[in-house]
DNA sequence: CTTCTAAATAGGAATGGTTATAATTTAAGA
DNA sequence: TCTTAAATTATAACCATTCCTATTTAGAAG
């Protein structure tokens, strides 16, 4: 769903379209796995007086519209990303960068699992966490992890 | 792992046996998905006197370790269990109970995926998210999720 | 059994992400 | 332009988790 979609969604279901959702549906559309506190540093270069409390509301009102999902990556903050192209994550316990897999392992043995106890399916996850290439190296090279920047 | 085991692994690094200690193991050998909250309740039902930064300061050292793992249920707390059978979960996302599946997607098209990123795996997580048994039943009942409580 | 000491704990304060509150502003329909 | 429900701002509150420091203790050594 491209940023135009976006917003004509947006609208539909009822909201008003202020200055301040427009540019955090740009962010959103532009960003991946960003997280609330990027988003508001983003949007404060532009409009100074922009509160985190704008920032959560409205995304918590795309999450329930279901334009977005959260992401966890273990580094005590939630990340958020357009729902779109159904994908998992790789993701770096060291510097905490997280790449794309298209592979997806739902599987009809889990799905057989699910109804064996009448769970009805709403969405699934599924994280692979280890060592991105670049930290591997790093390691390889000075066996050290502690002085790495999580980015 | 049982109990006696955990101990013996505990000792075995070098840490002190501290009766606080061996309730955290006694605790998280008989409860799966248990809360830090839920830990220090039940110590202080026999200790009155032992703090949130024992439990937390524990369960991070058994992180380490490798005796625990955590899990997110998406409701706000981190939970914890001992790192044994490895499995995954259905999860409520009405109530938040969560169900043990035996079955793992983990498969060599994911394997390759990171291989081709150059990417070391450490571990994977798995988990499926809607609504259990119990919630489906209520929900065709009353069409109402509002005032249900997350156990 | 005593002494010693590094490690662990208790209690409370601090932190950081997120949510709530209340007064003010504003999008957008009439 | 007027009106008003909805949205925003600024700030306080919340809550899980971590940090700090004085005190206690497990376990090694004598």
């Amino acid at each position: 769903m491209n940023f135009q979609n976006l917003i004509k969604e947006f609208k539909k279901k009822g909201y008003k379209l202020t200055p301040q959702r427009r540019i955090i549906l740009e962010i959103l559309s532009e960003e991946k796995h960003i997280s609330a506190e990027e988003i508001y540093e983003r949007i404060r270069s532009s409009q100074p007086n922009v509160s985190f409390g704008t920032v959560y509301r409205n995304l918590n009102i795309l999450l329930e519209l279901g334009l977005i999902k959260q992401l966890d990556f273990k580094d005590g903050r939630t990340r958020f990303e357009l729902n779109e192209g159904h994908h998992h994550h790789l993701i770096c316990l060291n510097c905490g960068s997280a790449v794309e897999i298209q592979s997806c392992p739902f599987s009809s043995e889990v799905q057989k699992a699910a109804i064996s106890q009448n769970f009805s399916i709403k969405s699934h996850s599924f994280k692979v966490y280890g060592y991105c290439r670049n930290c591997n190296y790093k390691k390889e090279k000075k066996g050290d992890r502690k002085g790495e920047q999580r980015n």
